[in-house]
DNA sequence: ATAGGGAATTAACCTAAGTTTATTGGTGCA
DNA sequence: TGCACCAATAAACTTAGGTTAATTCCCTAT
């Protein structure tokens, strides 16, 4: 698998999005990354500027708050643009890590210097704004179903939306994705497990 | 005030976000909403295919969960674009309303007619694709104040960040923006005050 | 083969917030 | 003036989830 061929699964995500982007302005140089499980793309505090493009994989975006709180923003699966918006865009350090949580392999180049030679394309921006547009609407049904669901239900849902995770992913992760303690996951595995049992 | 400055306002807001935006583009008739407090630009289920521009006042979004549990998703402030982007975008129902909370002034035109107008011109991409990123960065954070923050240290925050609301607002819905019941605020408040009495 | 370390489970206990119900306090309206 | 209604508070009780600590299981490295 070369670099021009992870370039085109890139150009051909994007292109989903907006079919008439003129990819030629596209000419910056692109970075490989090869990461086994456990490895990070960049960490929560670093200048995280660049554009990630997951090949193929899975990752987590996960942050630690002030009192040492582990917390899975979210999860990503191959083929997707991955990185921080808010670092890429206002230069401030990341909030998140992005985690391999299998061996994954990403590409990536600078925001800046990417979005100079695209944003010239209108193609590209009706993409790029779709794309936002998408992450934006997944993060409101994320927000809500926080403040409505009980974690049982989150449990669930995540099980419904990533079958093939429980048993992969170690149930630390699962717990901090969904907003609780492994021990509380672990409680609520229990609860279900027993009254299908009874059923 | 007519609707031309009305208009106006909407323009000078959104070329805050880029200079060069070509407005003879934008052709599309505009409806005028003069809100008195409490009453709403859309209804959650209705099919909000409109942008709405807020002149002025203060409006909130709101969303009744299948068990009758209300929740402030967001609380704009004027001069704000506002609307869910959610159901303009792919014409489904909201899965909010947004009210008023003081009496309010808005202007809106149908997104479609909009978008089609507008996204011919590069300019109006670039501040479209910057606002989308601004309201993207601004729910990551409230992700993760509900998740990290208790909801305490959530209300002193939503004081400091709209501190001309308590007092004006109904507690019911800083509650509900909290993502707490009122009762409980109630409580909260007691031991703030209690505890700054104690000082 | 075995010792050590991390992951998951379980139990006991604690705390924040939800629920129910009752009381107080304004505000508007007859 | 007083009634009615809604907002806010308060008290009592319940519950979900956090915290701490002990136990088991499994995997890896020696």
């Amino acid at each position: 698998m070369d670099r021009l061929q992870l370039k085109q699964q890139f150009i051909d995500y994007f292109n989903q999005y907006h079919s008439k982007i003129d990819w030629s302005l596209f000419k910056c140089e692109i970075d490989l990354h090869l990461l086994k499980k456990g490895q990070h793309l960049f960490q929560q505090g670093d200048d995280a500027k660049r554009l990630y493009f997951l090949n193929s994989g899975l990752v987590r975006y996960c942050n630690v708050s002030d009192k040492g709180k582990e917390y899975t923003q979210s999860i990503a699966k191959a083929p997707r643009v991955v990185g921080s918006t808010r670092a890429m865009t206002l230069g401030t350090p990341a909030l998140f890590s992005i985690e391999a949580v299998t061996d994954s392999i990403a590409i990536s180049f600078p925001w800046d210097i990417f979005y100079q030679q695209m944003s010239q394309d209108l193609g590209f921006m009706k993409a790029y704004a779709t794309f936002l547009e998408t992450i934006f609407i997944q993060k409101e049904l994320k927000e809500s179903s926080i403040i409505h669901l009980s974690a049982t239900q989150r449990y669930l849902n995540f099980c419904r939306d990533f079958p093939e995770l429980p048993g992969t992913m170690p149930q630390q992760q699962i717990a901090s994705y969904i907003g609780i303690t492994p021990i509380a996951l672990s409680r609520i595995r229990a609860r279900i497990k027993e009254s299908a049992g009874s059923r």
